[in-house]
DNA sequence: TGTACATCAGTGAACGCGCGTTCACTGATGTAC
DNA sequence: TGTACATCAGTGAACGCGCGTTCACTGATGTAC
């Protein structure tokens, strides 16, 4: 039957928002089209009027999850302050156990790098979260702005990696600790 | 029929090293025990001769490859030539575009934290690795050595995550260069 | 404003496919005598 | 040393399953008159 037009964008945002959680909590692969669907209330048949394949919504998805992280990163302030309180909400043990609703490059890294079509859209994540990093905090003095942010975003991403990957808690929390008490 | 005793443990051997490599380049979803079997010369039955599921077999590999990865640390001169040549090698364009040699939490880190059996072996894995760069390299002044290898090991992973995630070959190798000075 | 009808996002059964895993069978090797 | 036979890693067909994707059909909504 035919449905109200204004639902339509609304639940193309809403399947996107759930695949964006549970591509970060079980992997692309870990996620079939129907349960994607299910989340939203609806059959998997329509999935397809709203995506042209699964690694056509792999892609969107990611495009969508970046524009919200790149949001939350403004909102921090632009200060030393703001830069360690950033640092540590990402290396906190909050972030490592949600990875449904944090760092889509630390959720899904080894995972984009086979998915060509994923890549080109995480490609645009990495340049325009650099760019913000670099110029939303103060660096301080030595290495250029860009440097220090690039050295500190693959810190942070692998320590979640790492911290994500240990079966021991212990561990786990001393890799977050340390690197926290590296960056800031 | 029945095959001489002597060459079983070396076909075992065959396996892991097979399913290591293309573990790490395609992922574990990624690969079939069939794929694995035919690359060793066999048809798919025999795999549960030598292994008790795909996922014990996952686990074996990062055990295997751990092993052969300490080796090559410990190989590297313990000096800050040593570290430096090491670091340099693990932050080269050769390790980004040839995943199947190189390091397993690199390639394989999002995917290992979904699948139990493996995390237990990784874990492992990490605590060694820590240890060696630890003990192994001179790390100067400053925070203690566990703390300054534990930061290096998390922006080495964290690197070679963004450098293979990323379609543009500039901005990769930037971030792989960028990294290599920063640490070295 | 009321009626007739085209639209199209939804339903849910069905498709082919490749997966991990099982199993009856094979036959050269290793062992017992 | 020679013979009889048990062993067991191999073969390859088959299993059930869930996947991504397709499609004939439905029926309230939106539109034309």
């Amino acid at each position: 039957m035919r449905y109200p037009v204004a639902e339509t964008a609304e639940k193309h945002d809403r399947i996107l928002e759930q695949a964006a959680r549970l591509f970060r909590d079980k992997g692309f692969d870990g996620v079939s089209v129907s349960e994607i669907m299910k989340t939203t209330g609806l059959t998997h048949g329509p999935f397809y009027n709203h995506f042209e394949s699964k690694q056509a919504l792999m892609a969107e998805c990611i495009a969508h999850a970046s524009s919200k992280a790149l949001k939350t990163l403004e909102a921090s302030a632009p200060s030393d302050q703001g830069w360690s309180d950033y640092a540590a909400a990402y290396l906190s043990q909050a972030h490592r156990d949600k990875p449904a609703d944090g760092c889509l490059i630390a959720a899904l890294g080894s995972e984009i790098a086979r998915a060509p079509a994923v890549k080109v859209t995480l490609t645009e994540h990495v340049r325009r979260t650099l760019e913000r990093m670099a110029g939303h905090f103060p660096w301080g003095r030595g290495e250029p702005a860009r440097t220090k942010a690039i050295h500190a975003l693959a810190t942070m991403v692998g320590a979640m990696v790492l911290a994500r990957g240990i079966d021991d808690e212990a561990l786990s929390n001393e890799i977050l600790a340390k690197v926290r008490s590296s960056l800031t």
